[in-house]
DNA sequence: CCGACATGCAACTCTGGAGTTGCATTGATC
DNA sequence: GATCAATGCAACTCCAGAGTTGCATGTCGG
């Protein structure tokens, strides 16, 4: 989970149709052919999503008989938020301090 | 700031060249063409990623003279990440209480 | 006023990603 | 073992966006 993981995280999170889905997921586990009875959106569209989301650790594949139902991973967007402000407070710092300067303190 | 544009700002930072620019605004405001000295981008290109971070609030426009340099805002990313970090938590407690109720609690 | 530099705007190419359809394959279940 | 549903894989269309070039506009200093 190193910081070159980051900006596909946004990537990933940078689109409706997986917010729909992590949404959808948010209610409890299922799999690509049970969303797509809920989305507007083909099963096959949905994998793919799927594939992209479990790329970067926002979900996990869990087999279930003959069916994977996926499952969404709140920690990784925990992480993600924690790394965004920390990176965000840097900025406030920086720009804190060349206020300072400029304003002569 | 409704969570209407919460996808677009994901869609801004999903991109590398926009955190490039980022940054480099990071270490103090710059204009375009500054930036295009920088960056082995085109200075129109990077116009047209400035363009998209306004529009999320990532980035502020500053005239100096006759030139238009540009701010990071980091309060912006700071507020996206409380955002995340809640829907995170959301999904974590759910996925809890889920799990009290199979485990039969 | 005029040259030089910065920005703004428009048209174009090109790649990647979102979505579809169709078919093959696997795995329960009776 | 036959069947049916779920998944997996492949090829295709389509469009948004990332990047480029070219030119027009604007604005500062001499």
């Amino acid at each position: 989970m190193t910081s070159e993981t980051l900006v596909p995280v946004f990537a990933a999170l940078g689109d409706e149709t997986r917010w729909s889905i992590l949404a959808a997921l948010g209610e409890g586990d299922a799999s690509a052919s049970a969303l797509a009875g809920r989305l507007p959106v083909t099963r096959q569209a949905i994998a793919k999503h799927l594939v992209v989301l479990q790329e970067v650790g926002l979900v996990e594949p869990v087999r279930v008989g003959r069916e994977v139902r996926f499952r969404v991973i709140g920690a990784q967007l925990g992480e993600t938020a924690r790394r965004l402000e920390t990176i965000g407070a840097q900025w406030d710092r920086r720009l804190a301090a060349i206020k300072e300067i400029a304003e002569g303190l």
